[in-house]
DNA sequence: GTTGAGCGTT
């Protein structure tokens, strides 16, 4: 795929600046925020429902919508909707660049065929960048555990392969930063939240999509076959955390957000995981994002409310909308036959990312008529810079 | 029907 350049813009009329995407058609939000010093994410109207959409973002990494970049004007999300407070959020972002490791780490590979070689790792993973070391995992006798590693040189390469699934040799891998990793420098309280009470007919992407609108999802996990919930992992502890105690609505069903407990077998330390329900005086003592965090003073009395108002907005305004979405977007043929054993290696074909950006609206999600609803409680905390674009954040 | 799969020679 060939380098492109895709036309932001500060506000959808100004005017736009062309900036290059990488060459697998992906653009880094660093570019984006080389050239819009703060950027958080891009946005763009969607020609055919004329709402804002929000660009998916993986883990700095920005993915294009379904149909490509296109020609269309892409508008710059600031963090606290747009109010450039430059010399804070200057701040705030290096520390963030800084925190957020650019280095490389080995990458585990899951679900890999038995069959499959180390060449073969090697050979599909080299179309993502230079790959300095693969190996498939194998017990005394030689036979494949199913799964391996591999590491990249490059950052971006990683960043890459962690955000998508891959086909090797007939199956799907995940491919993630292994447990070991994880953890003892990065703090890991809960960025994941448990949703229950879920239906059978949202799919991971239906989650991902939704739980865009309150920041940026790292992980979807539904439980296989149908067990009535989820979990839903954030970029950042303060958005899930902020989330744990609501009642959303999800393809107009109500679900229930709480604390993902800790994994049995997982013995990532945490702390602090006992909200009852939400905002509680509870401190969230984590902080690992800038935002809200550290230095501004101002904002003390509310430190339990210390995140994004964005946030809060949607928060907020996710209480009458959303019904109305009961179509099912020709995700049929997902689960498909028998419960796979994973000794067999038997793969159940959970269809990938089907309805994303184009397929007629078929998610209305946290659009609409969101400003209608915050003439209500928090529009004091928070004042001006929400009721104009609450939808800005997310979507 | 409200708590997840699988995680590396040491």
């Amino acid at each position: 795929m060939a380098e492109v350049y895709i036309r932001v813009a500060e506000e959808e009329n100004e005017e736009p600046m062309e900036i290059p995407s990488e060459d697998d058609g992906t653009v880094l939000l660093s570019t984006v925020a080389a050239q819009f010093p703060g950027a958080c994410g891009l946005r763009f109207r969607s020609p055919l429902s004329q709402c804002m959409r929000g660009v998916r973002l993986v883990e700095g990494v920005l993915h294009a919508p379904e149909n490509g970049w296109g020609n269309i004007v892409y508008v710059v999300n600031y963090p606290k909707d747009n109010k450039r407070k430059m010399e804070e959020i200057d701040a705030s972002s290096a520390v963030k660049m800084k925190r957020g490791d650019m280095k490389t780490s080995d990458l585990i590979v899951l679900g890999v065929p038995w069959k499959t070689t180390e060449q073969d790792l090697k050979d599909y993973f080299s179309t993502f960048g230079e790959v300095i070391m693969v190996q498939v995992k194998r017990d005394k006798s030689g036979i494949s555990k199913g799964f391996g590693f591999v590491r990249f040189t490059e950052y971006e390469a990683q960043e890459k392969v962690i955000s998508q699934r891959h086909m090797i040799d007939g199956r799907w891998c995940d491919c993630k930063v292994p447990n070991s990793k994880t953890g003892p420098d990065e703090p890991l309280r809960s960025r994941k939240v448990f949703v229950g009470r879920c239906t059978e007919d949202m799919t991971t992407d239906d989650l991902r999509q939704f739980f865009l609108q309150y920041g940026e999802v790292t992980d979807v996990f539904i439980p296989k076959p149908f067990r009535a919930f989820a979990f839903v992992t954030f970029a950042d502890d303060q958005v899930a955390q902020a989330l744990c105690g609501e009642d959303l609505i999800i393809k107009g069903v109500s679900v229930h957000i709480s604390n993902a407990e800790p994994k049995h077998g997982n013995r990532q330390y945490d702390r602090g995981s006992r909200f009852g329900n939400g905002f509680g005086a509870q401190a969230f003592g984590s902080s690992r994002s800038g935002l809200g965090s550290g230095s501004n003073n101002s904002l003390a009395n509310f430190s339990s409310f210390s995140l994004n108002p964005a946030v809060m907005a949607a928060l907020h305004s996710s209480w009458g909308m959303m019904l109305a979405n009961q179509q099912h977007t020709s995700t049929s043929g997902s689960t498909s036959s028998g419960t796979s054993s994973s000794r067999d290696q038997g793969q159940s074909f959970s269809t990938g990312n089907s309805n994303f950006g184009t397929g007629s609206a078929s998610l209305s999600w946290g659009t609409g008529s969101n400003s209608a609803t915050s003439g209500s409680g928090f529009s004091s905390g928070f004042g001006s810079n929400m009721d104009s674009k609450s939808s800005g954040w997310g979507m």
